[in-house]
RNA sequence: GGGCGCUUAGCUCAGUUGGUUCAGAGCGUCUGCCUUACAAGCAGAGGGUCGGGGGUUCGAAUCCCUCAGCGCCCACCA
């Protein structure tokens, strides 16, 4: 069969693709074998492929490929996740640009809306994975809002419930005015801002607002404007929630600011007269020592309200415009209160100054335009300490292994502080929290059951006192619904169905699973919580290993992201490069634990190097076999790449054992350019048009199967492709599933490399001689040995170097240009294309270094201490330079003599 | 403000308990080759005071101190 001279991948991809989906070589059920186990990071529902899923995922497939050659029982679970926030999000938008607004529809209604979008978009990204060459077993695709894993979290909720770990408390949370929900204080982004701090003026007064002189005394700073009036100064960052200012504070240790104690000020504006408070909070050095206290608005004031029991006024609504307890502005938004108040406040003379401030603002993780807004409000709660303390220790004694182990810190840091976890979310898309509120007169404390089902939570709540002859339709379910990651966390036991039906056979199998590859933006997110669920739940780890891939970056160091539109098109990459060309470009550029800076030129190289390996096939392929006897320069030659091949493949484990992909990619890269292809293949290579013997043809393929296997992991494609040319296989026969088994390279296999070695520098040796005096390849050369012994390896280095002749002198010929291997001097007779002057020249110059060098370690050998202190065999190598220095230098002014002479 | 990490060739990075001729790899650059598998290729070459300074040691890219620069995470100073 004639093959193209370039390799198109994209037929290829396609045909292997549906074979292994064919021949169910993904699937994956527990039997006698070691288990390899991946949960997939599930991707949003309707979310697209990013580069960032291209890098996390090709990981993970080679990882799950790496685990199936070596004969485990691999299981990659796929699914999504139904990305509470996000994908309601979109919902909300689809729906705005219909005309349609969420608070017209029902739960009901938006939820059907919200289906309907999931399965238009759900899946895309996992059908996208599949051009990349994922090896999921699909069968296994879940949702996180499936039947399995819904029932899974609502247990889990109610169980925690009960446990008591669960609770419902009044907050001071962090809101988004955007989505209308509660964030956990993880979703929350801080970003520095360019801002103004406004210094407004307080007036003193009576309660009626009348001007009131302070009792101020020497030395104090008190203001007074031109009518004589007195004010504090209040520096803030936020002018429009003054109207909900119901108190100042000072510091009472603040001896400028003495002169307030007591008082009674004005808000600017709002003309509401509030008292001046006292607490050791507030900073004296900041702004002029004044806080204005606003407990409805701010974590601080929160606190301050508490202790000194101020009034709270909430002056937003959910969606961040202006109440109506707010006096002023109401129904305006937030933003637009801040440069309005300024002016207002300004016109009324009320601005002492305005200055340039950088503070940090938060704004939400996943609605970046919108700034949050501490609001107080009642929550689900889970609380921490417990979690904290049952998923710390695994990673600190390294059950668990992060790899890079910096993240460990960072992971302890975060527990060792850790803060309850705000569970509830405002929205409609997702798990609705189980819970049951029981109808309760107008100032009652509200009561509710948490239940499984309305039946259950009927049961509990006829148990109340009081409620025992309640009816089903009393009960009001709780209209929120769970954050995404509270559903998240259970993912690799939910896979398993370990919380419905405990103790199954596939948790247990596939549990805990060993390797999860994730970005490490979501260690608190996910990975953390998934080691406390599966600490809780199964009592055990979820994974042994967490490998965090680092950000993709472009090539002038920037996050790639939508809105920089700096993000190549993973699909048109591949179609461009094919996946594996676009796999060995991601992987080449991913050090671990470290960004990659992604350029679309390593794809190239990863589309060249399938190239390479097309066309070494290729020449395989076109040997025509013959029944003639081996060369015994060829047995050398297998003999030597197979030794090759086991030193690099045990290698290429050690790399893989320490999630150095990057660099076991690297080490194949090399082994199949340079040794096979540049090397080995080479030397066998018959002459033109003559046959090869049966036995070198068939070794040959043998090495270039278990090649392929190598290079499988990181490109599956051709190598499958390849795999099925070498040899007749049988239906479902696949190279995924064919382990390879080579021994670990021994005592002499080192002594055959090394061998080798020394022959692969004698013929780039001479090479070098010809490039340095353009001299063909195709014109014979001599080499002379001097005075050395006899070569073995003679006919691969007369092919390779292109010699007609081996001589062992005593003494070089006229007009040669030498080299050195070690310390063994060769020389090519090259008549009368010597430069006797720059060949003098050269070799001085080389003397001279050598004395150098030399010099400097017999200075080293002449102090005594260390001749003493370091181990022998140091001392004994260094002696060993210096012999070797000598040898050089007699070879180097015997050649200076030859030349003068 | 606290914590962590990084700085080695033009670029991206290796460099294991301090000691093999240790200063490396890939890419890029330069030179020569369309040599019958591959020009998406082959052969060869150049390129670094290991961020600066100090210390420990017989010996430091490697350990310690210090300075500088960069990055990340956490934290309620308005």
């Amino acid at each position: 069969m004639e093959l193209a001279s370039k390799y198109s991948p994209t037929e290829v991809e396609s045909k292997w693709y549906q074979y292994w989906l064919d021949h169910k070589l993904f699937s994956s059920r527990p039997d006698g074998r070691e288990p390899y186990t991946i949960v997939i990071p599930p991707p949003n529902v309707t979310g697209v492929l990013h580069m960032g899923h291209m890098l996390n995922n090709t990981i993970q497939d080679i990882l799950v490929r790496k685990a199936r050659l070596d004969g485990k029982n691999a299981c990659w679970v796929p699914g999504t996740d139904h990305a509470s926030i996000a994908t309601e999000a979109k919902v909300v938008n689809k729906l705005a640009a219909q005309g349609i607004r969420k608070r017209d529809l029902t739960r009901e209604q938006f939820l059907e809306h919200a289906w309907d979008w999931t399965h238009e978009h759900g899946g895309i990204i996992l059908k996208q994975l599949r051009r990349l060459g994922a090896s999921c077993d699909w069968d296994r695709t879940a949702f996180t809002m499936d039947d399995v894993r819904s029932e899974s979290v609502l247990k889990v909720f109610v169980d925690l419930y009960n446990k008591g770990l669960i609770y419902r408390g009044l907050r001071m949370v962090n809101w988004d005015p955007k989505a209308q929900t509660v964030l956990s204080t993880e979703e929350v982004i801080y970003r520095d801002e360019k801002s103004h701090l406004f210094h407004l003026k307080y007036y003193v007064a009576d309660a009626d607002t009348n001007p009131v002189k302070p009792t101020g005394e020497e030395g104090e700073v008190l203001h007074q404007d031109a009518d004589g009036r007195y004010y504090a100064v209040v520096a803030t960052t936020r002018p429009e929630t003054i109207m909900g200012d119901t108190a100042m504070c000072i510091n009472p240790k603040d001896p400028k600011n003495q002169w307030l104690r007591g008082h009674k000020v004005i808000v600017p504006l709002v003309n509401r007269v509030i008292p001046v408070i006292e607490d050791r909070y507030v900073d004296i050095e900041f702004g002029t020592g004044c806080l204005k206290v606003t407990p409805a608005h701010d974590v601080n004031d929160y606190a301050l309200g508490k202790t000194h029991n101020l009034e709270t006024i909430d002056i937003f609504n959910p969606d961040g415009t202006i109440s109506d307890q707010s006096p002023l502005y109401v129904g305006m938004d937030r933003m637009d209160v801040r440069k309005q108040i300024v002016e207002d406040l300004k016109a009324a003379g009320l601005v002492e100054k305005i200055e340039d401030y950088d503070n940090k603002v938060g704004y939400s993780e996943r609605n970046q335009d919108t700034a949050v807004e501490p609001r107080l409000c009642k929550q689900w709660f889970l609380s921490m300490k417990h979690f904290a303390d049952i998923a710390l220790p695994p990673v600190l004694e390294g059950k668990i292994k992060f790899y890079p182990t910096k993240y460990v810190n960072t992971y302890r840091n975060w527990m060792e502080n850790i803060q309850d976890w705000c569970i509830s979310r405002q929205l409609w898309w997702g798990h609705r929290i189980p819970a049951y509120f029981l109808p309760t007169a107008e100032e009652e404390e509200e009561k509710f059951v948490v239940a499984l089902t309305p039946e259950e939570a009927l049961q509990k709540a006829r148990q109340i006192k009081g409620y025992e002859h309640i009816t089903i339709d009393q009960l009001r379910r709780d209209e929120d619904a769970l954050d995404t990651w509270f559903s998240s966390w259970l993912w690799p036991i939910s896979l398993f169905d370990g919380i419905n039906k405990p103790g199954n056979e596939e948790i247990k199998y596939y549990y805990p699973t060993n390797d999860l590859v994730t970005a490490p933006d979501i260690i608190f997110f996910w990975v953390a919580r998934m080691i406390m669920a599966g600490e809780e739940y199964l009592g055990d780890v979820p994974f042994r290993n967490v490998y965090f891939t680092g950000v993709v970056r472009d090539e002038l160091g920037r996050k790639m992201s939508k809105s920089l539109g700096n993000s190549p098109d993973p699909i048109g990459l591949i179609e461009k490069y094919g996946a594996d060309g676009v796999r060995m470009g991601m992987l080449l550029a991913a050090p671990a634990g470290n960004d990659i800076l992604f350029k679309e030129d390593l794809c190239q190289q990863g589309a060249a190097f399938c190239n390479k390996i097309w066309n070494a096939f290729r020449l395989v392929q076109g040997w025509q076999p013959a029944d003639i006897e081996q060369p015994e320069s060829n047995r050398q030659a297998i003999s030597w790449m197979k030794a090759v091949l086991r030193t690099e493949v045990a290698d290429i484990n050690r790399q893989y054992s320490q999630y150095r992909l990057n660099e076991a990619l690297m080490s194949i890269f090399k082994l199949f350019t340079d040794e096979f292809s540049g090397w080995y293949l080479e030397m066998i290579k018959p002459a033109y048009q003559q046959p090869i013997d049966c036995q070198t043809l068939s070794e040959t393929l043998a090495i270039f199967e278990d090649l392929m296997k190598v290079i499988h992991p990181f490109m599956p494609f051709i190598t499958e492709e390849l795999y099925q040319h070498i040899a007749e296989r049988k239906p479902g026969e696949s190279i995924m599933v064919s382990p390879l088994t080579l021994d670990a390279p021994g005592e002499a296999d080192r002594q055959l490399l090394e061998q080798f070695d020394q022959a692969k520098q004698i013929i780039s040796g001479v090479r070098a001689v010809r490039q340095s005096k353009n001299i063909a390849q195709r014109e014979p050369l001599t080499l002379e040995v001097v005075k050395g012994q006899e070569l073995s390896l003679t006919t691969i280095i007369q092919k390779m170097a292109g010699l007609s002749a081996i001589q062992y002198v005593e003494k070089k010929s006229e007009g040669t240009q030498a080299f050195l291997v070690g310390t063994q001097e060769y020389a090519v007779p090259l008549g009368n294309l010597i430069d006797t002057e720059a060949e003098a020249q050269k070799a001085e110059a080389e003397i001279k270094r050598l004395q150098g060098f030399m010099a400097g370690i017999e200075k080293k050998l002449q102090n005594e201490r260390f001749v003493q202190n370091a181990p022998a065999q140091v001392v004994e190598l260094e002696r060993k330079k210096v012999a070797d220095a000598q040898s050089k230098i007699a070879a180097l002014q015997e050649t200076l003599r030859a030349l003068k002479g």
